[in-house]
DNA sequence: CCTCTCATGTAAGACGTTACATGATTCA
DNA sequence: TGAATCATGTAACGTCTTACATGAGAGG
């Protein structure tokens, strides 16, 4: 159960909250790890039990808005943290990509549709990339793991839109090629 | 739950046996999707269970071995699958990269355990980029597709272990420099 | 000789998601 | 006005892994 040293580990960085360390999670981390929010508040309550953090603070909302549950690393978490850092033994990973399983089989499917899958997976990851660019140089100030972890990501991400752009001309090509007089736009003369 | 749309993909090329499906899962899928046995085989219950897969062979093994039960897709399956492939609306990803979350927080650990984490890192990721690479001709052959994700994955994996080189160089570094007299060979005379 | 690969399968439990419930604020 | 974001949490359910059981052949 890796999240939990997940949020060890973002914790010992500074105290946070559970909306917090999901948005950190899904922003940053995204393309090593995904969570959802019931997880997070699951994780939270399992690791104050355990003793690895403590609620620190509650930092109250405007009006009756659910109040910010600040957590802290205790120490005992940070032993637990370091343990689990120093015990790598090649873990298993995991990858579920629904985008790429469904592209593999588009062979028996129609040109069209792929087509639209892939605009919309490029439009997709054009917003991610941004969101990454943009808090890429923040990163690079943070030592030389995060620095090339997120270097790593960006990369990555850059290479999987010139991958699917050259899909997309690939597919706009055949699809043409094969209804060359089938024009989307109604410019001609009606019949 | 995509494995059983997986299972339903391979199933259009031939029939397979459960063993088979998860050795292609594992050799071929592994950037996309990673399975365990057990899965494969409770997925292949319940596909058996709906009417989507039949057991179309029994090919019996040399001794009392148990033999490769050979499953076939249904018209019902491939209505199914066809379902499956046209309405894709930008599912959630999942990736679990245990490496990589270790990786960002490595400026809690040691640098020489870092080192030996990503030395390890490379073995594994020169070992499956063989396999792949191996395997890149005849994907090739297999349509635009099939050769395209090919492609990609091995792109991908070939850019990875470029940055895992990068990151080993630097911390060999930062290591020599950091302790320029304590050299692990004992080639110096003693005391 | 012992481990690995091949081959199937079950059972238990860990892990993770979706949906629900609540409620304020901000933006279109 | 209605949706999205922020913020916490629970309950129910679905998915996936680990461990176990069985057994043969291949290779170091």
């Amino acid at each position: 159960m890796s999240i939990k040293y997940a949020i060890l580990g973002l914790l010992h960085y500074r105290e946070m909250y559970g909306y917090q360390i999901k948005d950190h999670i899904a922003k940053y981390f995204s393309t090593m790890w995904t969570v959802s929010l019931a997880q997070i508040y699951a994780s939270l309550k399992s690791l104050a039990e355990e003793g690895l953090i403590v609620l620190s603070d509650v930092v109250a909302s405007p009006a009756g808005a659910p109040s910010k549950k600040l957590y802290s690393i205790t120490y005992k978490g940070r032993q637990e943290f370091q343990h689990w850092l120093k015990n790598y033994d090649g873990d298993n990973m995991t990858h579920r990509d629904p985008f790429m399983l469904r592209f593999v089989f588009f062979g028996f499917g129609e040109e069209e549709d792929a087509l639209g899958f892939v605009e919309k997976e490029i439009r997709r990851n054009e917003k991610q990339r941004d969101v990454r660019l943009e808090a890429l140089p923040r990163r690079k100030t943070q030592g030389m793991y995060v620095s090339k972890a997120a270097e790593l990501g960006l990369k990555r991400r850059e290479m999987y839109l010139d991958w699917l752009n050259e899909v997309r001309e690939i597919l706009i090509n055949t699809i043409s090629e094969r209804s060359p007089s089938v024009k989307k736009d109604n410019s001609g003369p009606a019949d």
